[in-house]
DNA sequence: TAACTAGCTTCTTATATAACAATGCATG
DNA sequence: CATGCATTGTTATATAAGAAGCTAGTTA
């Protein structure tokens, strides 16, 4: 089974805003420095998700666990907005998850060498010296998968929960497939 | 020369390596 | 008291995705 570690949602609100004056009404929760970067930073908690509001409206939820947890924080965000009377009920636009970033294990250790022989140079990327494990970019699913030598393995780039552990029951089986060639 | 495109900035998260800094402790 | 080794800690490396804005390069 994988297991969901960062969520990366988007969403839209119907107004155009003054990053300026969110960022001194809520001094708080929200960091704003234009010089380094357009987006405001909400943080409600330390370890919190992060919510990256945008002077278009648009904004973004990284570090949630679940889709589940990006819901609840995009919720509180969309209160506090209300509350200090920036957006209203009728500018919520859209809100969507993006990208799961999922840990899974295969218990058991891996000759990353042997691994993207096995897999097809083609779709793997082994570089020891620049990153410890192998990037495998399977033709036949959008996600990415990080193997590395101790058997973890990090899917990424899986628009819902269901195409990371379709990715990763297809790795399963290539490992299986190449164990039985020998 | 204008318009367009591409690539970088910011952030999050798991994963694992090396290289580095800084500190702790022991021995000469 | 100073030097050496060990341990701990931080940073870099790579992956995906969204967002806006800047720059650099290409093309008409």
């Amino acid at each position: 089974m994988v297991q969901v570690v960062n969520v990366v949602a988007s969403g839209a609100l119907d107004v155009e805003l003054d990053l300026e004056v969110v960022a001194r009404d809520l001094v708080d929760i929200v960091n704003y420095d234009p010089e380094l970067y357009p987006g405001a930073y909400f943080r409600f908690d330390d370890d919190a998700p992060l919510i990256t509001l945008y002077r278009t409206g648009k904004y973004i939820i990284t570090g949630a666990s679940s889709e589940a947890e990006a819901g609840r924080f995009r919720n509180e965000f969309l209160a506090l907005l209300n509350r200090h009377g920036i957006v209203s009920d009728a500018d919520d636009a859209w809100f969507t998850v993006q990208n799961y970033v999922c840990m899974a294990n295969m218990e058991r250790s891996f000759n990353l060498s042997a691994l993207a022989i096995g897999l097809g140079l083609e779709v793997t990327e082994y570089e020891p010296e620049q990153f410890p494990g192998l990037v495998y970019r399977p033709h036949d699913h959008a996600c990415v998968l990080l193997v590395f030598a101790t058997g973890k393995v990090v899917i990424t780039g899986a628009p819902e929960i269901a195409a990371a552990e379709a990715a990763f029951s297809a790795f399963r089986e290539s490992i299986e497939a190449l164990l039985a060639d020998e």
